[in-house]
RNA sequence: GCGCUUGUAGCUCAGCGGAUAGAGCGCAGCCCUGCGAAGGCUGAGGUCGUGGGUUCAAAUCCCGCCAAGCGCGCCA
């Protein structure tokens, strides 16, 4: 269990005593919130439970605390128990605890910051989910790294975490994907013949035509053109998605699972959905299409499942026969979706059509990720207005490398419409936080080398030798790290891991400025053990937090 | 027109109803005979878009207004 939330049982308990030992009056449940205080004398951790008591218990704030405060049973992480200010209740981490920490760290590794809150449930996390009709574009990259960084830590967690990437293999813009691969295609093989207004003229729809003229050749070109598409169809969505693969593979990103749209209108799932709804009285016909009844469950409007016979079901309607699959095929307790801003009007039917497919709506998280502007020099341009500029994710990777796009889109919360400073990224200075956290575990790793080869062994070493304010203050840092990793899971917020690394590193870097690791005075041979215990136990905090973040932590820069 | 999101230091952003609103960059200074200076320290800089409301307590919750982005298809 992470500190945060055994305060916040000490304190319950503590509130539970008091009231048994009529020293306060009776009260309803209650769930204290526990901080940590902005500043270092309010302690480690502080409620302000006594302050929301005041009015139901008719008591003054400061003499509710004062009881809860004497009630609080010690233990060996807690010191000390103050009341101070209005009526917060602090608690300061004992110093002997934190040091025991630096062995713990070092035993378990960075699963000493794993949590249970998860309680191996089924989750699924459904991010980028892009139409396989081209290579990525920079602007898909912001919701790879977020949907990647929620899984990671959900994984932490104690989730039991499925990543899926959605294929919209099915309906409209397939069609016309196909229809461009297929004029690329007969183009290679020298007929004259043009894209149509509503085709994807991109170059890799050009290149991918050549392919596959390269591959089928002179027979398919003679063959009709519904004919051909069938035979080629299968080879270009398979090129087109390992393209997409190799895009994310290259972020670190790995799928559990690519998930066929069509394979939910050729299979049962898409008819059972409608079944099931039908039954529930959400579906009627008219004006020869078949509708879900939106207006039924709050919402603006019907929408169309079905918009006829011949040009079968629209996105909606495939997209409710996925969520039954999600939920009630395949069982998964939560799931999560992240999708770009300009998807965020379909949150509220989707939960609705949860909703009325019999699951909790709570079950379905949707997280939106605002668009993203990209700065070069003075200039910011919007992706979405550069669409006949295309900017390939590729490019942005080639150019900034994926551990700065995980670092700085994972450091703003998906909600922000933000900003991404393409020359900061490219930076290799001290402007660049990426390179000053990957720095700080760099120099870890080099004074860890450095005592290897002066046959240092520290295994030994006594951590009650670490005393200094830079080393307890690295030490209250690295054990923030559970108390993150709960938030974030809690909260779905990756944003606090970047934000942590950063804090983590610069702990670690004003402790490398006042406390010499390795010394070379024989009087100092017992602290060099203990700081390079230290130094192991932070690089493994430092190494955990960026691969949670999807980042490498180099061991040489 | 309606809906969703955003508005915090010059810039990019944190801020979990609570104590004196924070960080980085930029700006002005200071600090290396030793483990990686890609570093450390100090300082200036804010009517938290705006007007109301709820509360013992509001940047945070509610309502109005202003501004920006996105969305309002039998596209996906």
């Amino acid at each position: 269990m992470h500190p945060q939330k055994q305060i916040a049982e000490m304190v319950v308990s503590a509130l539970d005593s008091a009231i048994a030992a009529d020293t306060l009056p009776q009260i309803g449940e209650v769930t204290p919130t526990v901080e940590r205080p902005k500043h270092a004398e309010h302690g480690d951790y502080s409620t302000s439970i006594a302050l929301a008591l005041a009015s139901s218990m008719r008591m003054a704030p400061r003499e509710i605390a004062a009881k809860i405060a004497e009630s609080v049973e010690r233990s060996s992480m807690v010191r000390d128990v103050s009341v101070a200010g209005p009526g917060f209740i602090n608690f300061r981490l004992d110093d002997e605890w934190l040091r025991s920490r630096v062995n713990v760290i070092r035993q378990q590794g960075v699963k000493f910051a794993h949590s249970d809150i998860g309680a191996g449930q089924k989750v699924q996390v459904e991010f980028v989910s892009v139409n396989p009709t081209g290579p990525l574009h920079i602007g898909h990259v912001r919701g790879a790294v977020i949907g990647n960084g929620i899984a990671n830590i959900l994984d932490a967690a104690g989730f039991d975490v499925q990543r899926e990437y959605y294929v919209n293999d099915a309906g409209n813009q397939m069609r016309i994907y196909m229809e461009s691969a297929y004029v690329r295609f007969l183009q290679a093989a020298g007929k004259d013949v043009e894209l149509g207004a509503e085709s994807y003229p991109g170059e890799f729809v050009a290149k991918l035509g050549a392919e596959l003229y390269a591959e089928y050749g002179d027979a398919v070109v003679e063959m009709s053109e519904d004919e051909a598409i069938g035979v080629i169809r299968k080879t270009a969505l398979d090129r087109t998605l390992a393209n997409i693969r190799a895009t994310l593979s290259r972020m670190g990103i790995e799928y559990d699972e690519w998930f066929s749209e069509k394979s939910l209108i050729d299979g049962e799932d898409f008819n059972e959905s409608l079944e099931l709804l039908k039954d529930r009285g959400f579906i009627s016909e008219r004006e020869g299409a078949l509708w879900f009844l939106g207006t039924k469950v709050g919402l603006e409007s019907d929408s169309v499942i079905i918009r006829s016979m011949e040009r079968g079901p629209s996105y909606f309607g495939t997209d409710i026969a996925y969520h039954y699959n999600k939920f009630v095929k395949r069982g998964f307790d939560r799931v999560i979706n992240v999708w770009g801003a300009d998807h965020h009007g379909h949150i509220a039917r989707m939960n609705a059509v949860v909703n009325s497919l019999g699951v909790e709506s709570d079950n379905l998280t949707i997280i939106i990720n605002q668009m993203v502007n990209f700065k070069e020099g003075d200039e910011t341009v919007s992706f979405n207005k550069r669409k006949d500029n295309f900017i390939g994710a590729d490019e942005l990777l080639d150019a900034v490398g994926a551990d700065a796009c995980h670092f700085i889109f994972l450091e703003r919360t998906p909600g922000t419409h933000m900003e991404f400073d393409l020359e900061l990224a490219k930076a290799e200075t001290a402007e660049n936080p990426v390179f000053y956290v990957q720095y700080a575990h760099a120099r870890l790793c080099a004074v860890l080398r450095a005592a290897k080869d002066r046959g240092i062994e520290f295994e030994d070493g006594d951590v009650s030798l670490l005393t200094t304010s830079q080393e307890l203050a690295l030490m209250r840092r690295l054990n923030e790290l559970p108390d993150v990793i709960a938030r974030s899971a809690e909260m779905l917020e990756p944003h606090h891991m970047p934000h942590f690394a950063y804090e983590v590193a610069r702990e670690l870097q004003r402790f490398y400025e006042a406390c010499r690791v390795i010394s070379s005075e024989p009087a100092d041979a017992e602290l060099t053990k203990a700081r390079l215990l230290l130094v192991d136990a932070a690089r493994i905090v430092l190494e955990g937090t960026l691969n949670i973040m999807g980042m490498n932590a180099p061991e040489r820069m």
